[in-house]
DNA sequence: CGAATGATTGACCCCCTTCAAAAGCGGTGG
DNA sequence: CCACCGCTTTTGAAGGGGGTCAATCATTCG
């Protein structure tokens, strides 16, 4: 297995429970309310760069980070995963990136094989396919316009305001994911993840409460106006 | 306009020649060949953010670069697009990015409401972009990796690298683009992309000629060392 | 030639990284 | 209950890499 460092590499088996498909095409989401589950714990992994891309993966709850192994051991996570997402997709048969779970989490599996051969003549899930990976798209450009040129309170500002845009629970953000996760989204280091989320605690901006799980967004208009966007 | 300073940001008009679609449906090829052409001057816009995106276009010859504006006027490019790549799929009405031929350019235009409307019924027609963007976010995904925490050296010497196994001739790498457009895809200033350039030339990795938009690799492994890929 | 644009090089400084230590937090067991 | 341990977060001090500002050089074009 690859070099990980410092973070469980532990086994992951694909799920015990293989989805049976009956002949016929069904729809997608019937497949996926036949499909297996898989729990997931804290640093568990869905699956590993270099491995086979026999499935394709549905988030259910949690967050799951997709990163990249470093020559060095380091990692530099891509994305998160949540709820209603995919992942897995795309056009090779390898996985050119790892997924792990950042906290307590379940997906559901779908065949990739079965999924892209049926694709080639359902216009409508090839489409949704596509849009599923626009999104994608959408959210790696954005975050390499927010990890390229800015500064760590910038960085850190945005990343607080995708996470109260993406998972709003009014003004209150669980952080479902550790300081070394949220360094390697963002490019910089933990150290510096947590300077400046107490800067922006003494700014007046947020409010950080429990083991520095949750963060509440005290002052949203000045947090957007210091993430520069 | 976009408030975009020190680039031209001349009007960008929708291809003059509008192409026409016959009834029935036509396969993309077919389309493509009877599709509109557009040349493009350096720094001139394919289209800007914001803009409807009522065509998609196909590049010919040249290099498009992907970017987004930030509020203090700078750009962050998010991808260069070469000759056989597609720009502004999407799933949204208007363009999130802006696009701008780095040099001399020529791009083939096709209607974004023809196409993908089409796409609903034409599974491979759905599959072939979903495929197109699935390269485009893998790319996206390893600028990611590239932009993230690495070294100056290190986002050169991977640059280099992308282009010359992109558009290899031999050793010989073109630079099709200027000093700041390579800053603003690494997330670097020209200053420091310059100085790079120098250290390795320096290093007897590359050389550099013609005005600086020559680079000639040779050290091949040497190089992949520094990038530490 | 002179003006404009782009590339190179130099000097200085700031922000983030690195290294190091302390403090919380949660679990386990005596 | 509290002591102990591992893990994570926080905080501190020092150093370096790249940004900023500025001047020089190179190339192109009128």
């Amino acid at each position: 297995m690859l070099g990980i460092h410092q973070f469980d590499a532990s086994s992951h088996p694909q799920p015990v429970r293989q989805e049976k498909f009956p002949p016929g095409s069904r729809s997608l989401d019937e497949r996926l309310s036949h499909a297996a589950e898989r729990r997931l714990a804290p640093k568990e992994h869905v699956f590993c760069e270099g491995d086979l891309r026999t499935h394709v993966f549905r988030v259910e709850e949690g967050v799951i980070a997709i990163y990249k192994t470093l020559f060095d051991g380091r990692r530099r996570i891509i994305d998160f995963a949540y709820p209603g997402d995919f992942i897995g997709l795309g056009v090779l048969g390898e996985h050119i990136m790892s997924a792990q779970a950042t906290c307590m989490a379940r997906v559901r599996c779908l065949s990739a094989a079965a999924l892209e051969k049926l694709a080639e003549t359902d216009a409508s899930l090839a489409l949704k396919l596509y849009k599923s990976v626009c999104q994608d798209l959408t959210a790696a450009r954005s975050l390499l316009v927010t990890v390229g040129q800015r500064s760590a309170v910038e960085r850190v500002a945005a990343f607080l305001l995708a996470l109260h845009r993406r998972n709003s629970e009014g003004d209150v953000v669980r952080l479902a994911m550790r300081r070394s996760d949220i360094a390697d989204i963002l490019g910089l280091t933990i150290e510096t993840v947590s300077r400046t989320l107490t800067k922006l605690r003494a700014m007046d901006v947020i409010d950080v409460e429990q083991g520095g799980t949750t963060v509440t967004l005290r002052d949203v208009p000045r947090l957007t106006d210091l993430a520069n966007e």
